[in-house]
DNA sequence: AAGAAGATTCGCT
DNA sequence: GCGAATCTTCTTA
């Protein structure tokens, strides 16, 4: 992300997914504004704001038309870890994006990029990796009451950046 | 018009 | 580990 005083990022350590027909997604029930991001084109936005405190970001993952979308979890701290600490009100570096709504704290993310084209060269954007992703594990999703079976939470295993259940995929 | 639930976080014990 | 905080959105009456 860009703004004024330089440039936020970090490496995306743990996901999770909400296909179509999930009945965990908020895509789950008809369109209605507040979700529209989700039925975009692969690749934007849909940021939410929940329990009264927390934005979340999820990146849209069909579409046109079709609901499903990405949950970003927690961000590795790369660049503008200065500002992350000021917004985060914290040094702890493991604190500064482990949990999505600390992960949208942390990158200054809120409604103003609901809707956002990510690969569009604006001030959001999601870019190819700079260092390797190493295993991967899959596990259930945190924090949900439907669909609570299903192994859609992924995650690089081992990263200290990563709190939750760990169990690796079979 | 009112109520409940929600893809959480923080502070306290 | 537990519970309050806090507010938007959807559902139901």
């Amino acid at each position: 992300l860009h703004c004024r005083r330089g440039r936020l990022s970090g490496r995306i350590v743990e996901t999770e997914a909400y296909p179509v027909g999930d009945a965990a997604g908020h895509a789950f029930r008809d369109e209605t504004p507040s979700i529209r991001s989700l039925f975009l084109a692969r690749g934007y936005a849909y940021v939410y704001f929940t329990y009264g405190s927390c934005f979340m970001m999820n990146v849209s993952s069909e579409g046109p038309g079709v609901g499903a979308g990405v949950l970003l979890r927690a961000l590795e701290p790369l660049e503008g870890i200065r500002l992350m600490e000021r917004r985060r009100g914290t040094n702890r570096l493991l604190d500064l994006a482990r949990g999505p709504g600390r992960l949208a704290q942390a990158m200054d993310i809120d409604k103003r990029y609901d809707g956002a084209d990510l690969c569009a060269g604006g001030k959001l954007w999601l870019g190819s990796g700079v260092r390797r992703a190493g295993q991967i594990g899959a596990s259930i999703r945190i924090g949900i009451t439907r669909d609570v079976h299903l192994l859609h939470r992924f995650y690089e295993y081992g990263s200290p950046f990563v709190s939750g259940p760990k169990r690796l995929r079979e």
